[in-house]
DNA sequence: GTAGGGTTAG
């Protein structure tokens, strides 16, 4: 017994250890393992039941150490001679197919020469270990080798088997295993039929998963679950709320696809209050909830509603498991607040390449471009592979600090070093990467080399690098490609005309916007956010719905006001309505993000930082003002607008007036 | 061995 301990001693040493005070969990395999080494230590032989639940808890942690830990809980089920128990085998498949070693899994299972029952419970455990990978094509080779074993498909077989044809999207696959079931003689069986439900609507076809749900005599809440979020994937938020409002019954798992919907749909106003419902009618949160309210506090700019769910999330014993760890670093980067998500960050011991990912991108955008190359770098020791969102994190680093030579060399490892190929968006942060830096004729060079046809997006890109650097010709060229994919996009002729405005050319200032109007071409509506007390307030230009309208509007006058006075001068170049040179200036004082500023003043206390979440580009003269706001008033701001943010602090803007 | 809800970009 005494070597039985040092041995699982050793098992323990793989798992990281839990830092004092820290509340970041996923402890789950370390305290099963610890479970395990007192029941050595006690002289406690283990059993059939042991296995089970320790690698359950093992397969749930990742990473190398993890790796290594279900090794050697593996070698332990081999010494106990548990190898040929159907139950402890099954879990070991389970655990190396849910890692994605498929070699293993097989290997376990095939040590384990069970029959009947047993044999199915093997299969079963071989299919559901690949859907927890993601390999659900390897779920459904398992299941034709189960077939043609003799092993028995029960419901289970069924429900992981349509659970992998959903996930993977595979209808024409889902209907065949369809018509199994219905020769198979398992139906009536709810677990089935809620599974037949869901793979339909996972495959989006709505009809189908309808008339199944309809036909059903009993239902379940998961049966009115799949098919709320099958109408959310259709696109049809507000009939899957219909749906939820007619529920009998919800729990958290239906009240969290519900807020989900809302997250998908892009309503994160909704998504909030939806989960304030929730809480009134006193159902309990649980970590998947708390990822869907921090993703819309994320998308919001809300940082106290952020903040508010952290507190909720600790308050209710719900975990920062490595999902919430991951929406949490989202949202604190989003929200400027760059500091606590690399607090979060630092917490987490159980990583994975989204949690860098997130960290990569929040440093990018929040201009540390270098800690965000550094972070790349320590993620690769980490034997973290990065994948192609990785890499737009770390060419976004490159661009908004005119790393030009490394944004080249980062793009060429993609395809030599890490195979990913890299796609149109790449790209579109290499245009970005050469044109900001001004070398307009290479990005143009490098739109002519790629392999795909270039997108609107591509042509924009390199139109906004034309106008930072006032090069009329290629942006001309540039803005004739995005019309002839977009006919109708406003910051085409926006940007050209902010070009020859540039360039002094007035004549073709004046010829765009004639096309302008003619056309009858809409600027998209500038909108900014801002949270004030855990409410969202939004403004656009002009805007007065407000019931502060009034107050509002004279703060803002007395702003303006002071900024005139400490040298302000208004700055009307990138005004594009047909008016007077003093209606333009009223234009740009009422812009949405001005009248938001003036809120924050009214209501803020002076110390507070003012948080702005802003759906366009800055325009220059909002851009003049807060920065000389930031210094009459000692006033820390910070906007996030649609690419990046801008930290105002005395006098100066993160961005280096380069954005 | 057990269905329904979760994270990164655009």
């Amino acid at each position: 017994m005494v070597r039985g301990l040092s041995r699982a001693r050793g098992l323990l040493d793989g798992i990281p250890h839990r830092r004092a005070g820290s509340s970041a969990s996923g402890h789950g395999a370390e305290d099963a393992v610890a479970g395990y080494v007192r029941m050595l230590a006690g002289g406690v032989r283990p059993d059939a039941y042991t296995f089970p639940s320790l690698l359950k808890a093992v397969a749930a942690a990742r990473g190398a150490s993890a790796a290594a830990v279900g090794g050697a809980v593996h070698a332990h089920v081999v010494k106990f001679g548990m190898e040929s128990n159907a139950y402890a085998a099954s879990s070991l498949v389970v655990m190396y197919a849910a890692r994605g070693d498929g070699a293993a899994a097989r290997a376990a299972l095939e040590a384990c020469p069970a029959s009947g029952g047993g044999a199915s419970v093997l299969w079963n455990a071989l299919i559901s270990g690949h859907n927890r990978s993601g390999m659900f094509g390897l779920s459904c080779c398992a299941f034709v080798d189960m077939v043609r074993s003799g092993a028995m498909a029960t419901a289970i077989t069924y429900v992981s088997l349509l659970s992998a044809c959903g996930k993977g999207n595979n209808l024409l696959l889902g209907m065949q295993v369809h018509k199994r079931v219905l020769e198979s003689g398992v139906l009536p069986e709810l677990r089935v039929e809620n599974a037949l439900v869901d793979m339909y609507a996972e495959c989006g076809d709505m009809d189908a998963a309808w008339v199944l749900f309809e036909g059903m005599k009993v239902r379940s809440i998961a049966s009115w679950t799949s098919v709320i979020s099958g109408l959310v994937k259709s696109g049809q938020v507000d009939q899957a709320r219909d749906l939820f409002d007619r529920m009998p019954e919800r729990d958290t798992v239906a009240w969290t696809a519900m807020i989900d919907g809302y997250v998908q749909a892009g309503r994160f106003r909704e998504a909030l209050e939806t989960f304030r419902y929730m809480q009134f009618c006193r159902v309990r949160a649980d970590e998947f909830t708390m990822v869907s309210v921090v993703t819309a506090c994320a998308q919001l700019g809300a940082l106290e509603t952020g903040e508010w769910a952290r507190i909720y999330m600790s308050r209710h014993g719900i975990k920062i498991d490595v999902f919430v760890g991951n929406a949490l670093i989202d949202m604190y980067s989003k929200c400027g607040s760059i500091e606590r998500a690399l607090d979060v960050f630092k917490d987490m011991h159980n990583r994975d390449k989204f949690t860098w990912t997130a960290i990569i991108l929040g440093l990018a955008v929040n201009g540390r471009a270098k800690e965000a190359i550094n972070t790349f770098y320590r993620m690769l020791r980490a034997l973290q592979a990065p994948d192609e969102v990785t890499f737009i994190g770390v060419l976004t680093a490159c661009t908004h600090a005119g790393l030009v030579d490394k944004g080249l060399e980062f793009f060429l490892s993609m395809t030599e070093t890490y195979k990913i190929p890299p796609t149109v968006v790449h790209y579109g942060c290499l245009i970005d990467v050469l044109g900001r830096a001004g070398k307009l004729k290479e990005a143009l060079d490098k739109i002519e080399e790629m392999p795909m046809k270039p997108n609107s997006t591509i042509w924009a890109t390199l139109l906004a690098a034309c106008r930072i650097h006032g090069n009329s010709e290629i942006g001309e060229l540039a803005a004739e490609h995005l019309l002839e994919l977009d006919p109708y996009n406003s910051t085409a002729y926006i940007l050209l005309s902010n070009m020859y405005a540039k360039s002094n050319r007035w004549e073709d200032v004046q010829r765009i916007r004639q096309a302008i109007m003619e056309k009858g071409i809409k600027k998209e509506p500038g909108c900014s956010m801002i949270e004030i007390n855990g409410m969202i307030y939004e403004f656009v230009a002009a805007d007065r719905s407000h019931p502060m309208s009034k107050e509002i509007y004279s703060k803002l006058e007395k702003v303006l006001t002071d900024l005139r006075n400490a040298g302000y001068v208004p700055d009307v170049t990138e005004v594009f309505v047909e008016v007077t040179e003093e209606e333009k200036q009223k234009v740009i004082y009422f812009h949405s993000e001005k009248l938001a500023i003036a809120f924050a003043l009214l209501t803020l206390e002076s110390n507070m930082t003012i948080r702005i979440v802003k759906n366009l580009r800055m325009c220059l003269d909002c851009h003049n003002a807060i920065k000389l706001l930031s210094k009459l008033y000692e006033r820390e701001v910070i906007v996030r607008d649609r690419t990046r943010f801008h930290h105002f602090r005395h006098g100066s803007c993160s961005c280096k007036d380069y954005w």
